[in-house]
DNA sequence: GCAAAAACATTCCCACCAGTATGTTTATAG
DNA sequence: CTATAAACATACTGGTGGGAATGTTTTTGC
């Protein structure tokens, strides 16, 4: 109970993020409604005994899917912002990695796009209110980890907006749509995929440099 | 067979045009696939008989919506595109109208960006591959309007942009996702929206600009 | 090595919804 | 004023997929 513990979550964690990402993989590729228990459970090559045995529902994993997208991009971003720079560069930095993680985080972050609109545009939602909750709070602090840099960069001179929200959302929606428009191409390197997300980046930014 | 028939397509087009509409709303407000056939009906208060009356199946109502939804594009960008103008005033011309038809025509807007999801991403679409690919078309022509303006600025010297490409999907990226994030608001009036959508156009295509 | 529980697989059920078949009303033509 | 077809409403069906119930195997703790 106390030094094989961690071997023993550890064995379940990673059956669980196992389905999790079998989750995200076929959320992609059928769409968020269209995509059965049995195709997770496939994608596996298991049943759907082993996904329901982690999970309560197919709710539940969409949530689990939500939160892992959000790390990443956490993950990505909360470095740079801890870091000492000059606002205009630090949201230059941010914006290249956001996009960096959409295109390595594919198939997570295009299965919380559809999400957004099937869960939290819901009128009546059978699902969870606190989680749903949460993951708008999650998705909100991050969005203004973008605005609190704009304002920054408002007061320090480096960057210029008629008006930061908009200013948030322009950049996000400009580097998320990325999860909408790029293919994976067998041919192209990451290197490529990289010098689309920092073009993309650049280009968003280049507008709001003072 | 010639002086009536224009009445009596009248009285059809109109009812489907209600349906539509209803199928529009219903899509936005539960989302593509959970929208039920009844919902659409009921929207209308009517049943489903009349829906299927005037529609084989659910994808084909769908893809009415998504050419209805182009068509408010196009309709409200290319009498832009065909004035003669300075790439630069063009572009952000182009890009408001965009803005305001996307708060114009929420419901359509918010299912298209469902429906490329669900349907242009799947695998094997059971629908029709020939109605997909003229939709695909649709979209790729309304696009490449932006581009082709950007290349115009370029040699023009008014817009200035590291890759046509990227620009036209940072445009049309940032603009869209107002979908995603603009909440009709009972206390702010139409000119409101219009200040936000042009806002959103003016922090964009200020990146652009030579 | 042995209970006991975790980690699955197998099987089944039933609610839901797209689509159909058929009935009824309303409008149009002649 | 008909008949006839369009425009619906009503009633039904079949397949599908989420989830539960139950069985089987593998691991873990002692």
């Amino acid at each position: 109970m106390n030094v094989s513990d961690p071997k023993l979550t550890k064995r379940k964690l990673d059956s669980r993020q196992q389905i999790i990402q079998a989750a995200a993989v076929c959320f992609m590729k059928y769409g968020l409604e269209k995509a059965t228990m049995d195709d997770m459970a496939g994608e596996l090559g298991s049943t759907k005994g082993r996904v329901y045995h982690h999970f309560a529902s197919k709710d539940e994993i969409f949530f689990a899917v939500y939160r892992q997208a959000m790390q990443f991009c956490f993950d990505a971003v909360l470095p740079i912002v801890s870091k000492p720079m000059p606002a205009k560069e630090k949201l230059m930095a941010m914006a290249m990695a956001h996009g960096r993680v959409m295109m390595d985080t594919l198939p997570f972050q295009r299965s919380i796009r559809q999400g957004v609109n099937s869960y939290l545009h819901g009128p009546e939602l059978g699902a969870d209110r606190e989680v749903l909750n949460e993951l708008i709070a999650q998705r909100n602090a991050y969005e203004d980890l973008y605005r609190t840099v704009l304002q920054q960069g408002l007061q320090d001179g480096t960057l210029s907006t008629p008006d930061v929200a908009i200013a948030g959302r322009a950049i996000l929606g400009a580097l998320n749509s990325l999860v909408d428009w790029y293919r994976v191409r067998p041919e192209q390197s990451h290197a490529d995929q990289m010098r689309i997300a920092d073009t993309l980046a650049e280009t968003i930014i280049k507008g709001m440099l003072a």
